[in-house]
Order: structure tokens, then C-alpha cells, then sequence
DNA sequence: GCTAGTTTCAAACAAGCGTTTGAAAACCTT
DNA sequence: AAGGTTTTCAAACGCTTGTTTGAAACTAGC
């Protein structure tokens, strides 16, 4: 007991912890940002939930545009890093053999779900702002966005490539694309269309759960043999 | 020649279609609200595009939702009823035997095809549209989507039940949940993360290739055997 | 040709927006 | 304790937002 608070980084009181302006700022934007989108949450909205004055915003962080982005890198950043290290190691202990879909798969859950159960980085509050951002129209968002993800995509391309060696390169890009898809949908958790799930109460918030069903689901999905001439056919042509 | 011209409903002159004001609206709306989501867009802006005085949006459609929800049911509620027609009609054809996925499939996407060909309803610019709102965490919109989609969504799943009779009921709302999710992410074709796919310049906007590429994709994960216990812990217990 | 009803229009409304300002307060170093 | 730097604060700026208004223009029906 008492080494282990010993282990702790030093922290004065362990009463109330009063953070800085910046990080109140960063979690009251991160909570509306993911409640109400970019463009419907306020700078007085932010400001006011964090207790701040309104000019502490443009002050820390310059413009709304920065913060949305200061938001998205403090969680981003680390969990594209947790995620390149993850397939790394993976493909050091594969050596020269191509992973499975499987394993490469869980590279990019693991520690989407490592962020998920860690309420003091955002926890699932973070992941469904993400979702969301992947939709968003903004331009500043989208180029944003495809930055931050270039290097990561290309290795998870990459790494797909190998292990589906008999699919044409482009096919392999489309079927990473269609797995980010149902993942940032999944993550963004559209409570538009509950309507689709009865959920069980206690596994509405269960994101593990909800990755344990979505994982085998995209496995399945990337292995599957391509369309034919015959199979364009049967899908289109019929009325 | 004649007989056609007779044919069709009465139009004073074949040169220029004056639409009437209302239409203009809705036209424009459409494609900015595609371009720059629901509160980025102004009614100023819609109506300069659509050439109308500014108080014309209230005047015909009563406040900037109400304006959204008609762009939005214009095109969706014949889309929908497309749909439920098709699985219809392919469920009378199999008697009582249960349709197989791609069948159902099948009937999810040919409408959205058609809809996406036909310019004169919107076209393509429409799917994005509905693919963003999906999103869009505006309250309205999800309730007017999770109503809009309510029944439809429930006969997907009847029909998705019967093809999987070997899945629990849980487990196949949950593959619905991600088929509506890959397939909504698609339609939106979000650019941001266009770096994902290096597409040849023919294919990025022809989404009958597009889907031809998703079926089979989603097929597969729907007949994906279920995770068991030890999957789980491949999943998630290592590190 | 007049009247009743519908549609357009320019102008204005109050409210909210992101951002800036300059002074006061707090903090830290010497 | 003084001085310089960083941070907070109330107030205001200019601008845009969705919506309303009341008069003008138009479109039928008798």
C-alpha cells in the first residue's frame, strides 16, 4: 500500500485534483465536440462547461479550428503509435511469414480499446468524437485527419497485402477501407440506429463485446474469394 | 415519336424547365448540405444558389430542419419503398424458403444504384448526402433517420434472421449494424481518407464497381462463424 | 376588371458567433 | 520585495445566423 502510493508520480494533494485551464478547456471541448459536432458546439459552450473565461480559449490554443485539432492529437497521436508499435512487434515475432488478418485486425483494435478503458485519456468519449470526425464534411477536418493516418494506413495496407497475397493490390485497399468504415461507424455508435440492435443494458457500452462481434465479422470479409463476371451478374443485372 | 410526346405528362415547352421556387430550394439544399453538413450550411447561401429570395426557405418549408428533413424524405422514401418492394418480390419468389444473403443484400443495394444513376432524383450528390446525416449528431436528424429507417431496418432483419438461422438473434442485429455502417461510410465517400485507396481515376465515382466490391465483402462477414471463447481470448489477452 | 388568395421581395430583427483588446491578477525568478 | 513574464478577465468588436415583417407583385375565379 504504502509503496505502491510511493510508485505514484508525486501529487500534492489526493483530494481534488485542479487541473490547468488548457486541460479543462481539452476535456470540456473533447465532451461537447463528440455531444453536438464542430460547427454546433460553441467556444462559449466549451468555455462555460470548463469553467474558464471564453478568451482562455483563443488564448491556449489560438482558434476553434486548433483546438478541434489539439483535441483529436492529444488521444490520436499516441494511439496510432500504440497501434504501429503493436504490428511491429507482431511482425518481428512472425519473421519472415506473412501475419493473419486476424492478428493484424487486433493491431488496430487493441489499442483502440487500450484508449477506450482509460477514462483519464478520454476513455469512449474520445472514440465516438473520432467516429464522427471521420464524417465530418470540414475540409480542415479531412486534411486533418488524412494526415494524421497516412503512415498508419500504409502499414496496415501493407500488412494486408501480404497476408491476402492472391487479391490484387486494389482490392486489398477497398476491403481496408470497407474494415475503417464499419469500424469508425461502429465506434462512433450511431444511437440514431439503435433501432438495428436490441441491445442488452449492460452491453450498450461494452466496447469489447462490441469489437469481439465486429472483429471475426471483417476477418471473414477480407478473406472473401472476389466477384466474378458471373457474380457481377447475379448481383446487378436482376430487377 | 408523337404517340410518345402524348405520352408524356403535359410540359408547355421542351427548351428550358423553369422549376418552381420550392424545387430550386430543395436542389440546392441537396447539394450543400452535402458539401458542408447541416450547420455549416446557411439558408443565405442555399438560397443565392438557388436564385430565390431569402425568406422563400421559410416561407415554403417553415425553419432550416424542416427544410433539411423534406431534402431528405424527397429522395428517401421512395428509396425505401424500392427496397421493401424488392425484398418483397424476391420473397414471394422463393416460396418459403429463406433468401440467401446476397439476395438480401441485393435488395439493399440495387435501389440505393438506381437512385445513384438517376440524376433526375438527386443522383449520386444524394447518397453522400444520407451517408453524412448518418453521422450527423444533430438529434433531429438521427430521430427523423431511426424513424425513417424503423420499419425497413425490421424486416432486414426478419429476412437476415432466416438466412443465419444458426446465429442468435443478438448476433445478427449486430452484422446488420456493420453492414449498415461499411455500407453508409462507403456511400458518404469520404475523401479525407482517400489515401487509403490509390483509385484508377474511371472508377472513384462509379459506385456500381464500388458495391460490386462490397457485397461480396459483407456476404462473407455475415456468414462469418461466431467468436468462441478461445478467439476471445486470441483477441484481446495478448499484449 | 375587380377581388381574394398566394407568392415574392427588401429590410430589419434579436441573438449568437469567433476573435481581439487592454487592463488586472497571478506567478516565478532574482 | 521588485520586476518581468504569463495567465485571467470583462467588455467589446464586427459579422453572420435563422426568422419575421409588411408591403408589393402576381395569379386565379367570378
Amino acid at each position: 500500500m504504502a509503496i505502491s502510493a510511493i510508485q505514484k508520480p508525486a501529487r500534492p494533494a489526493d483530494v481534488i485534483v485542479e487541473v490547468d485551464t488548457k486541460s479543462r478547456i481539452l476535456d470540456a471541448a473533447e465532451e461537447l465536440f463528440m455531444e453536438h459536432g464542430f460547427e454546433a458546439t460553441s467556444l462559449r459552450l466549451i468555455t462555460t462547461a470548463a469553467a474558464v473565461n471564453l478568451a482562455a480559449a483563443n488564448y491556449h490554443f489560438g482558434s476553434k479550428e486548433e483546438l478541434f485539432q489539439a483535441v483529436l492529437t492529444r488521444r490520436l497521436d499516441p494511439m496510432n503509435q500504440d497501434r504501429m508499435q503493436l504490428l511491429t512487434s507482431y511482425e518481428m515475432a512472425a519473421g519472415n511469414k506473412a501475419l493473419t488478418c486476424e492478428v493484424i485486425i487486433s493491431a488496430m483494435f487493441i489499442p483502440a480499446l487500450k484508449l477506450a478503458h482509460d477514462q483519464s485519456r478520454g476513455g469512449k468519449n474520445f472514440l465516438r468524437l473520432l467516429g464522427r470526425a471521420y464524417a465530418d464534411p470540414a475540409p480542415f477536418i479531412r486534411e486533418f485527419l488524412s494526415h494524421q493516418y497516412a503512415e498508419m494506413i500504409a502499414r496496415y495496407r501493407a500488412a494486408f497485402a501480404r497476408a491476402l497475397p492472391h487479391l490484387p493490390r486494389e482490392e486489398v485497399s477497398w476491403r481496408l477501407h470497407f474494415v475503417m468504415g464499419a469500424l469508425s461507424y461502429t465506434l462512433a455508435g450511431t444511437d440514431a440506429l439503435k433501432v438495428i440492435a436490441q441491445f442488452h443494458p449492460n452491453e450498450v457500452n461494452n466496447d469489447e463485446l462490441l469489437l469481439k462481434r465486429l472483429a471475426p465479422f471483417l476477418a471473414a470479409g477480407l478473406r472473401a474469394p472476389m466477384a466474378n463476371a458471373s457474380d457481377a451478374h447475379q448481383w446487378f443485372q436482376e430487377t
